[in-house]
DNA sequence: CGAAGCGTTGAAAATAATCAAGTCATGTGG
DNA sequence: CCACATGACTTGATTATTTTCAACGCTTCG
């Protein structure tokens, strides 16, 4: 009960009062979920709010050709899938986790009465969906405009920023991310962020390996995320 | 007066009655823009929700480097800025008329006690921002994957879907747009698009010209949107 | 008529993807 | 506990795509 409680307080929904709060944490369904573990498929009918318990969450998007690319990853007292929770519709991403992760989801009909009970929540679930759209925005922009070491530079920081730890020699991403998934995140391929690392990791910016990065030099990141300075 | 009800009646706020919506449309602020004039600016206040009467809307973002993408282009009946209407914020995009236009627009104060007393307008709002949501992670998702000419013939598929109007020879755009709009619209160079469309323009796809594009096989075009065949 | 803006095209250069071998960990089953 | 299979990563060579730079042509409009 406890633990229910540390996600939800700390999530959109911290702003409803303690016993609305408990109830619905009592009424959720709870779901542990291994490493790359499906929790719903792109095309699935939308009828779960989901907020991330412990854990971390992957959502993508898939080609009919079968390329893959990130939206977003989101961790512990994230809510996604808000829109589905609200009106029916199919998710238009696939949601993955990405370690051990524990999730709380309501159906429809269980979420909408909070709504209307608590109308403070409607503007808190509105300014949630306005800042994942400002970050999709940024990140359409990035892609459009920035070369791709730029690209994987802010992603990089994007994650420390996120959900970084302390590493064995520098500052470690928390998550345990492949060439592949970086790529993904990142929109090119798992050839190039391997390049890019090998060399960052050779100017020693930072130390990578086996679904392994630990930056060593903050500074020198942000410098490479920045407008082309060449300096060979 | 019956001019104002068209947009209205067409759009977001066509839920709420006749009543309610007349008031609305004389409440409004009503602005002429000709073409290429400015509405707003990325980080100005966002203290207003507009909708367009007549004419076309270019939302776009700028670098600091100075270079532009397009993030979406709407027309009549359409509403923008939604979530700065709701909750203070500062725009994160710039909004420009393409054509001449009238907008409608009304303060946080006056939208907000319209929203209260008719619920089922979140709802809406709700949808609409979702759909923009939507459509976004569908052209982040193409930007990752898919190499211009692909991206290209998806714009103008999509534009002409939007605004077609039956041209000279083929369908037209209705809108009057430069290489350079649709290279920030695709995410790519002028010259880029240029050398497409003079390609596709000897294949008997389209013709092109200054500003203009008419479209005289969609099903060729859609042909070329699809995963690459090559036919050379 | 001239200037400005838009468009085209060629050639060169840069960037990133693709293909093809590799190496190096990691963990599993014998 | 070790051998080995597997998955992750690296790197070189080649190719494809796209950008960049530069020059020039065509319209439109004052």
């Amino acid at each position: 009960m406890g633990t229910v409680h540390r996600a939800l307080s700390r999530s959109l929904f911290s702003e409803i009062d303690r016993v609305a709060l408990e109830q619905l944490g009592s009424i959720a369904r709870v779901e542990a979920r291994v490493a790359g573990e499906q929790i719903f498929l792109q095309g699935d009918p939308a009828d779960r709010v989901y907020l991330i318990e412990t854990g971390q969450v992957r959502l993508s998007k898939v080609t009919d050709v079968g390329e893959q690319i990130v939206v977003a990853v989101l961790t512990d007292a994230e809510v996604f899938a808000v829109i589905g929770g609200l009106r029916p519709t199919t998710y238009p991403l696939s949601a993955e986790s990405m370690t051990d992760t524990v999730v709380l989801s309501w159906r429809r009909e269980q979420i909408g009465p909070v709504f209307r009970a608590y109308p403070e929540l409607v503007g808190a679930a509105m300014e949630l969906v306005a800042s994942r759209m400002r970050e999709l925005q940024d990140r359409y922009h990035e892609l459009a405009t920035l070369p791709v070491p730029q690209r994987l530079a802010r992603a990089l920081l994007r994650l420390v920023d996120r959900c970084g730890t302390d590493g064995d020699q520098g500052i470690g991403l928390g998550l345990r991310l492949s060439r592949q998934d970086l790529a993904e995140m990142t929109g090119t391929t798992l050839y190039t962020v391997s390049r890019i690392l090998s060399a960052w990791g050779s100017d020693g910016v930072l130390i990578s390996g086996r679904r392994r990065v630990e930056i060593l030099d903050i500074a020198a990141l942000e410098g490479l995320a920045e407008v082309s300075e060449r300096e060979d």
